[in-house]
DNA sequence: CTGCTCTTTCCTGTTT
DNA sequence: TAAACAGGAAAGAGCA
C-alpha cells in the first residue's frame, strides 16, 4: 500500500517531519534561474514525476508548500516516503488521507505534471518574482543577485540607513539572519519563516544568503557550507537550536534576542 | 603584544 | 550522486 510510510510515527509533529527543501533552490541567485532552472530539473521530460526518487517527492512537496504559501509543518511529511511511481499511483482520496484539505492541492499539482508538465506551476507563483526591488529599499540590497543591475549601488549597501541613530543590526551572523527575516519584503525568497512564533526558520536560497553575508564581510568566497559551519557553533551558545531531519532549517534558540514578534 | 570572541577555512565522515 | 549536516582543528579579523 502506498500509504504505508516506513517513517517512524511517535515523533512531534512540529518536529519530525523530515520534509527536505529543494537543493537546487541554492545554487542559483535570481529569480529566473530558481523557477526555470529548478523546474526543468525537476519537472522536465527526463524527469516525470512517474520517475523521481524519494528525494524528489519531497523535494516536489516541499516547493508545492511554498508556492501555495501552505505552513510545511501542517502536513505529515512521513505519508510522503514514496518514490515517484508510488505517488503516481496515488488517488485523490489517497491524497486527502495523506494530506487533508492539503492534498487536494498536491494531487491537482501533481496531475499537472503528469499531463502538463509546468503549467500549473508559473514564475508568477514566486514571491521573488513578483516583487519590484525598489532603489531605496536597500537594506541589505540583494538586487546584484537578482540581477535588478539598474538600482544597485554598490557603496549604499549595508550602510546605516538613518544617519541620526547607530545601525542598531548587529554585525553577528545571526543577528544578520534574523534581520533578513524581519524584513521579507526587501529580501524575497531567501529566507522564510515555517514556524513564526517558534523562531523557526528555512533558508530558501542558501548560496544567495551566503553570498549575502560575505558580501557584508567583504569576502566574496563566502559559501553556505562555511556559513552553516558558523551557525553550528550557535547550538552549543544557545543562539539557535537544531531541527533535525530538517535540512536548511534552523530554529532561534533562547539567546537569540529580537526575533519574537512581540519584541520588535 | 596579548587574550578573547566570533567567525572563516578546511577537512573527513555521515546522512538525506 | 549531490547537497547538507556534523564537528574537529587551526587560522584570521577585530577589538579591548
Amino acid at each position: 500500500m502506498v500509504l504505508q510510510a516506513s517513517g517512524v510515527m511517535s515523533i512531534p509533529a512540529t518536529v519530525s517531519v523530515n520534509n527536505q527543501p529543494p537543493a537546487s533552490w541554492t545554487t542559483h541567485y535570481n529569480c529566473s534561474d530558481v523557477t526555470s532552472g529548478y523546474m526543468s530539473r525537476l519537472w522536465s521530460q527526463d524527469l516525470h514525476p512517474q520517475n523521481w526518487t524519494k528525494y524528489q517527492v519531497w523535494e516536489w512537496l516541499q516547493q508545492t508548500l511554498d508556492m501555495h504559501q501552505i505552513d510545511a509543518t501542517s502536513i505529515p511529511f512521513q505519508n510522503f516516503d514514496l518514490d515517484g511511481r508510488q505517488l503516481c499511483n496515488m488517488s485523490f482520496q489517497d491524497f486527502t488521507r495523506a494530506a487533508g484539505s492539503v492534498g487536494s492541492i498536491l494531487f491537482q499539482s501533481l496531475t499537472d505534471l503528469k499531463w502538463n508538465g509546468i503549467t500549473s506551476i508559473s514564475s508568477a507563483d514566486f514571491p521573488c518574482s513578483i516583487l519590484p526591488f525598489k532603489e531605496e529599499s536597500n537594506f541589505y540590497n540583494t538586487s546584484e543577485l537578482f540581477d535588478f543591475k539598474s538600482s544597485f549601488q554598490p557603496n549604499t549597501i549595508l550602510s546605516s540607513p538613518a544617519p541620526s541613530s547607530p545601525d542598531p543590526r548587529g554585525t553577528h551572523l545571526w543577528e544578520f539572519i534574523r534581520d533578513i527575516l524581519l524584513n521579507p519584503e526587501r529580501n524575497p525568497g531567501l529566507i522564510k519563516w515555517e514556524d513564526r512564533s517558534e523562531g523557526v526558520f528555512r533558508f530558501l536560497k542558501s548560496e544567495a544568503v551566503a553570498q549575502l553575508w560575505g558580501k557584508k564581510k567583504n569576502n566574496s568566497s563566502m559559501t553556505y557550507e562555511k556559513l552553516s559551519r558558523a551557525m553550528r557553533y550557535y547550538y552549543k551558545r544557545e543562539i539557535l537550536e537544531r531541527v533535525d531531519g530538517r535540512r536548511l532549517v534552523y530554529k532561534f534558540g533562547r539567546n537569540a534576542r529580537g526575533w519574537r514578534e512581540s519584541e520588535k
